[in-house]
DNA sequence: TTAAATACGACTTTATTGGTCGTATTTAAT
DNA sequence: ATTAAATACGACCAATAAAGTCGTATTTAA
């Protein structure tokens, strides 16, 4: 529990290893599946949907592969975890509103609280802070 | 992801529930399942657990139930979610070594950083603090 | 035309969480 | 003594989520 999951410590990975490299620099997939031992499928995968999300740009076709466009300064660690997961919250009524103890919870209000907490911890972190 | 698993959240709906009513009240699996709609069965493996945990005394035969003993003053949110469910912590290295990125990995330390963030947050919680 | 790359959805596998069952034990009340 | 209301506890099962794989299509430099 309270894990961050795999996709996104994969992200953070290929992230500052693009960084490092600079920013007009093309980096493809296998690059960094090799380089940091991830199945390559499901970083790809991964690449694309950061891709969708406007994070890093594809170049297609041979000698592809992804350029770093985002500002990583300007992307907070709530933001960028929510594009890759969905909803971040300690429990399910911070967004959804189906559980079945809603009406009668008693620790509803204080763990509001911590998650705001973490919430605003993350949103203070740039991924630029996690990736020099 | 991120979520406080359930049993983390009856156990503290259970304490809480239990101050309420003062630390020398007995009360039993039954009332508290029923007054929060908690399934009975796993409840009272929650409250068995806490019970081993020295947090509460169990009270057994009719008209038992359990007393709350432990004082929530002392008890920290870390201690509490570690002793129901195991080591917290964002990634797999914070406890374990087996990760097969481990030696190359180019996030492990900015990710330390945030997991102790979170910790010491945790750490100065008080269950008191929760059930209040 | 070929080959090296991205794109993407469907699928499978594995791990975790959530919940149930059965049976034993304790003990107050009758 | 017997009964019934409670805890104790491990084995089991079900549902969900996370991790990983596969197949096929598309793009494009050489
Ligand atoms: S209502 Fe209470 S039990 Fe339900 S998700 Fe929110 S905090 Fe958890
Ligand atoms: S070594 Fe890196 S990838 Fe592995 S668990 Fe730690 S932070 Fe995550």
């Amino acid at each position: 529990m309270f894990k961050l999951t795999r996709k996104v410590e994969y992200a953070l990975i290929a992230l500052r290893h693009m960084q490092n490299k600079g920013s007009e620099v093309v980096t493809n997939t296998k690059e960094i599946a090799e380089a940091y031992d991830i199945p390559v499928q499901l970083l790809a995968k991964t690449l694309q949907h950061l891709a969708r999300e406007g994070i890093i740009d594809p170049v297609q076709g041979p000698h592809g592969g992804y350029r770093l466009t985002a500002n990583l300064e300007d992307l907070n660690l709530t933001d960028f975890i929510e594009l890759l997961e969905g909803p971040m919250g300690l429990m399910d009524c911070y967004f959804d509103s189906n559980c079945e103890q809603l009406g009668v919870c008693n620790i509803r209000l204080p763990i509001v609280k911590i998650n705001d907490s973490i919430r605003n911890m993350f949103n203070k972190m740039s991924l630029a802070d996690l990736t020099k």
